[in-house]
DNA sequence: TAATTATGACGAC
DNA sequence: TCGTCCTAATTAC
């Protein structure tokens, strides 16, 4: 269940691993049999994340639009070369072994390879004990010995190179678009922090806020208004900047509403090198190593109902709004 | 075996 | 506000 720092990360694997290569494309399941064969036997030449849509650009004017939605994911198989960015993280993050690949694997984005190095799998999107599992039973010398190995699952779609394969499962959309339909599809999306990060975007998102008079805690959801923010980082942004999510946008101070977009710019910088929404940065290096490895003590209220406030001690509040599940201090965010 | 859940988003009322 | 779509793991029965 990826949120804009997931997209941004599988679309650093697209840029190093694909681009510049003829892609083969198919699409096991079928469902996508006919947007496949139209990328088929094309270079890749672009890779752009917004928000949390990616969009992957081939020869010929051809782009491929794709949103994981709740539960999609991509699994890269092959020799992977890892993005620069990523592999460090890892690398700091994990065990390594003599090829500096990572052996841990930290949710979300399950990094997974096998201790030879030479068969690896890594997949990013919504968790995948069983992948993890079976890649910890390849390590023992099981299965992965073909390239391209079987498809696992409902694959709809498949991008081949000589070397690397990518599998999509379960988006939420998946679908072959002309130049045309990918800019409209752009520039209804807000600003994201990663694709312009200057003083303008800062500025749409201020001002686009400041009229509204919708809920703050909906307002960061929009993604019309801010692209990239799901439901993790929403409840934990308004934790940090200690705001009452009903607040309407257009009585939040100003100030407050620049700080929301600066700590958003910082939160998916840490998503997008780490993997993981660790949200609590403020941390001393060895709570913050901690937070790091334990997946319950990450987050400031994101599934901590009914928990103590780590700052105050009041009990988290779960409530419904926008139709999912908005976690948040009544006394800290009061 | 069925219900439940998940870090989305859309369209019909 | 509701139903619907995409998938797979976990939990309940």
């Amino acid at each position: 269940m990826p949120e804009g720092h997931s997209v941004h990360r599988i679309t650093r694997q697209f840029e190093r691993n694909f681009v510049g290569h003829v892609v083969h494309a198919s699409s096991p399941q079928g469902r996508f049999a006919v947007g496949a064969a139209e990328l088929d036997g094309r270079r890749m030449i672009d890779a752009r994340a917004v928000g949390k849509q990616m969009f992957l650009g081939f020869e010929g004017d051809v782009w491929l639009r794709v949103h994981l939605g709740m539960y999609g994911a991509w699994d890269f198989a092959g020799d992977i070369l890892m993005d620069a960015t990523i592999a460090s993280a890892n690398g700091r993050m994990g065990q390594t072994n003599q090829r500096g690949t990572f052996l841990d694997a930290p949710n979300p984005d399950a990094v997974v390879f096998d201790s030879a190095g030479e068969n690896s799998l890594t997949s990013i999107g919504a968790p995948r004990t069983t992948r993890l599992r079976m890649s910890e039973s390849e390590k023992e010398g099981n299965g992965l010995e073909t390239f391209p190995p079987e498809p696992i699952g409902q694959v709809r779609v498949r991008l081949l190179t000589d070397t690397i394969c990518a599998d999509l499962r379960g988006p939420t959309a998946c679908e072959v678009l002309d130049p045309a339909q990918v800019e409209a599809i752009v520039a209804k999306l807000g600003p994201d922090p990663l694709l312009d990060p200057g003083a303008v975007a800062e500025e749409r998102f201020t001002s686009v806020v400041r009229k509204k008079p919708t809920p703050i805690g909906l307002l960061l959801m929009d993604q019309n208004v801010v692209a990239g923010i799901g439901n993790v980082y929403r409840a934990e942004l308004l934790f940090r900047a200690r705001l009452n999510p009903h607040t309407p946008g257009k009585q939040v101070p100003e100030e407050l509403v620049r700080e929301l977009w600066r700590d958003w710019s910082k939160l998916l910088r840490i998503g997008v090198e780490t993997g993981q929404m660790m949200t609590m940065d403020d941390l001393d290096p060895e709570a913050y190593r901690a937070a790091m490895a334990s997946r319950e003590d990450r987050h400031w209220v994101y599934k901590r109902e009914g928990l103590p406030c780590r700052v105050c001690g009041t009990h988290i509040v779960l409530e419904e709004m926008g139709a999912r599940k908005l976690y948040w201090c009544p006394s800290c965010q009061a």
